[in-house]
DNA sequence: TGGTTTCTTAACCGATTGATTAATTCTTTC
DNA sequence: GAAAGAATTAATCAATCGGTTAAGAAACCA
């Protein structure tokens, strides 16, 4: 029992046709592996959450249940899949991003623009890698794997990132930790906070102004945030460590 | 069916013993009510998610899982319970900031700091938060429960704070909306994305000293992020709007 | 004391979950 | 066209979920 590893389908045979059941017939081309991938991400998206249960993506997808077990041996395996195949995609344009011909600080503008409208496609992504990493979970091989294609890979990239602008006199100098856990979050909270957009906004949907207006807000906290510029103006004296015992809350 | 409001247990009576149970006597004073929420409080922040099962709420508590429906009406009015327990709290710090004569920056310093150490007393709250605000629920009563007496009042509050520092002229303007989410998504986001910080700190739970670091590192991001100083250095030529569609991801 | 209210319990309910099986249909190969 | 392998299906499983009930115990009041 709990099976760790499935065999590999040996997807290279000629997809077959959808037959009469055919719903949605949105496929380009019909693969059932696909398929249920795409689904899942599709309901995840729609909600907002990563609890996609086996039935509802049998109804959805038209496809049976079973084959999830099929392609991904259980449901954390097709939910394994989905974060790698969507990582992947984010990693990869990041990866682009910085051979470019850029300033550091257009490169970090553009960088957290591309965050928030990948998270804005792909809502569920985040929430899908926590619940991935989350130690409860009995798969940790999986949270290896996640953590070895693309946690890693996005730290190193944004040390790449913050490096080139520190040589470059634009950056002050940050830990790509930090730098990560509160890009990554501040971005993440925009699509988490939904409910409290809608005294902002008229409706409870992140709309097109407010997410442009949210990535022009977040650059500008960001790149004002960590520029090396001279350290000027009525504020602060640095005194950071400290400030923890205080009181207050909000 | 589906019960709306319960009428109250009319909680003035005097507390009856534990009696021969008394699993975990920790109990300042015997109080089942309370009792239901501490341990719901206490299971969430172990496990940092809200999805605690009435039979385990009974297991922890050593108490009957009915008596949730009995104070509570159903397990969505014990969620709410805490919420409000919790946040009242939160707030009342808050407020008590704003009172205090201190400059502006030095308010927002600590009130980033109470916002960190407030999430890592109570994990769950954010996503308490999230989860009775998310627009699937039956219960709608209770999200506009919660944007009253919590969100609008934290919003408000941050929008005194911000209306200080630009009078001061410590701060720049700042849409507060921008600025709630922003601010709240990269403090708590320090404790979903627990699992990076594997490779910073030895342990995946946050530190006291990475958690230190953090607040000083939020601290420093919006502190500069939003301050008034005169805009120089070799950066930012102030393009936010047009910046979305670009490429990038990462 | 007896009656009423408040509090607590064990037992049970239908619904849903992820997983598993054995049989069946399609495709490829010989 | 028959055997072999790959893909898909219906049906079922135990486990757990939140919720409900009826009855009993404890405290209060007369």
């Amino acid at each position: 029992m709990n099976p760790r590893r499935v065999r590999k389908p040996a997807a290279r045979r000629a997809p077959r046709r959808a037959g009469r059941i055919a719903k949605m017939a949105q496929a380009p081309d019909f693969n059932a592996r696909e398929r249920l991938l795409d689904t899942a991400g599709q309901l995840m998206g729609d909600r907002h959450a990563t609890d996609v249960s086996l039935s509802e993506l049998a109804e959805h997808s038209g496809l049976n249940s079973a084959l999830v077990k099929y392609y991904f041996g259980n449901k954390d395996g097709l939910l394994l899949a989905l974060a790698e195949r969507d990582g992947a995609v984010a990693l990869r344009d990041l990866q682009q991003l910085l051979q470019q011909d850029l300033s550091p600080t257009e490169k970090l503008r553009r960088h957290i623009g591309g965050i928030i409208n990948n998270f804005y496609r792909r809502p569920y992504l985040n929430r899908l890698l926590h619940s991935l990493l989350d130690s409860r979970r009995a798969d940790s091989a999986a949270a290896r794997q996640i953590t070895k294609t693309f946690i890693d890979p996005v730290l190193e990239l944004q040390r790449e990132l913050l490096d080139q602008g520190v040589r470059a006199g634009e950056f002050r100098s940050i830990e790509p930790m930090l730098f990560y856990v509160s890009v990554l979050g501040a971005c993440d909270h925009l699509f988490n906070a939904r409910y409290a957009l809608q005294h902002f906004s008229g409706r409870s949907t992140v709309s097109d102004a407010v997410r442009e207006r949210y990535v022009a807000h977040v650059i500008d906290i960001f790149v004002n945030g960590i520029s090396a510029r001279p350290r000027g103006g009525a504020v602060a004296d640095r005194r950071t460590g400290k400030s923890v015992q205080h009181s207050s809350k909000g």
